[in-house]
DNA sequence: GAATATAACCTAACACTGTTAGAATTAAGC
DNA sequence: GCTTAATTCTAACAGTGTTAGGTTATATTC
């Protein structure tokens, strides 16, 4: 067991770590729903109200989870290929990537149950506008200032739809994952061919 | 209450659409997290036990929701303009008004957590499927072959994921939803500026 | 080194959940 | 009116998150 990194300080050495690290396996393991106090607790091998010495909560667990993820994700993006010709896809497919390798996870840091308590809530809210600002800011560089937010937003929106519809399997997976990102990361550059969205006749601008 | 429809033919009339219909209400009001078999009774106004006459289970009344859903939602993307110039824009639009309309349910529909039993799970996928399909069958009349399956994902994923963003609460709504949508939509048929997105240089096509 | 203080942990319990078993009630058919 | 069957109920089991209060092992102090 990798527990056992310091000879047992205290009764447990490092009760907070020990349940995380089992909440993130359970998590991954079981999903989102099946994460559960008791569960964590059984598996680090301690009653379940010891964890109350760590953490107020379940939620207080599952938002210090978010938390890593927001850190893992963004060191991703920005450790993401930042050359002229791909930054874009880059970015993008470290997005997905990220998705694809921490399934449970990303729903989590998405998803809502633990988002209505107020606290830790709000620290959630933050991280994720810090994502987005990342995002923004990578694109204000390169546009004029009013269509940076709809920019932003199509780009979070077809990055986040398409992790949420592979991570939760509503596609078959493809032999090659990667290809598909990136097919349909280009369209996002190219748009889709004329022939199904016809240019101008509705341009009111 | 509407619930007195019908005269009363058995102990309560209607029980099965009753508990439909409450927790229908109740997913909206508290969201999905907040389903729970006892309180959709206690709405009702019956002992919980008595809604395994009418289901199975929980999960059983969450698929049947979402097949509910699934219905509406066809109907409303069958009903949608679909003139030359707007179809996509149109069609799209009215994808993200129904999650829009129905927060709660649509996160059910494509939401975890019941996913895994296995005979409504069954019954959920086909219903997904045939949505997919219904997106699918627009483009195959519009696009070669082998475009359609990477144009399809395209969409889904932009639409899914800007309905999940708004429906989360993920992004501060404007004043105008609707203006916003239409605005994202309409770059999935231009594509991004070239500015953020320089378009040759990496095409291996 | 022994006594004390404190942090970490555990047992017991409360209120809630989904679900099942079996009894009681009510309507339908003869 | 009686029988039968469908519908609803109460009681109970196993599970959950969480709290209260006691127990044990470590750290500190004399």
């Amino acid at each position: 067991m990798s527990s056992q990194s310091k000879p047992a300080r205290y009764h447990h050495g490092d009760l907070r770590a020990a349940l995380l690290r089992q909440a993130r396996a359970l998590l991954e393991a079981e999903g989102p729903a099946a994460l559960s106090m008791r569960e964590i607790a059984r598996r680090v091998g301690v009653a379940a109200p010891s964890a109350y010495h760590h953490f107020p909560g379940l939620d207080a667990i599952a938002v210090a989870l978010a938390e890593e993820g927001f850190a893992e994700l963004a060191q991703r993006l920005d450790t993401a290929p930042t050359n002229d010709k791909g930054q874009l896809a880059g970015t993008g497919l470290a997005y997905v990537r990220f998705a694809l390798d921490n399934p449970g996870l990303y729903r989590m840091m998405f998803g809502e149950g633990f988002t209505a308590s107020s606290q830790e809530g709000q620290s959630l809210k933050q991280l994720r506008q810090r994502a987005y600002e990342r995002v923004l800011s990578g694109l204000r560089k390169r546009l004029p200032e009013e269509e940076v937010e709809t920019a932003a937003l199509f780009l979070w929106s077809l990055v986040h739809g398409l992790s949420l519809l592979m991570v939760d399997g509503r596609i078959e997976r493809p032999d090659d994952s990667e290809a598909m990102i990136m097919s349909v990361l280009r369209l996002a550059g190219t748009g889709l061919p004329s022939s199904v969205n016809p240019p101008s006749a509705n341009d009111p601008h």
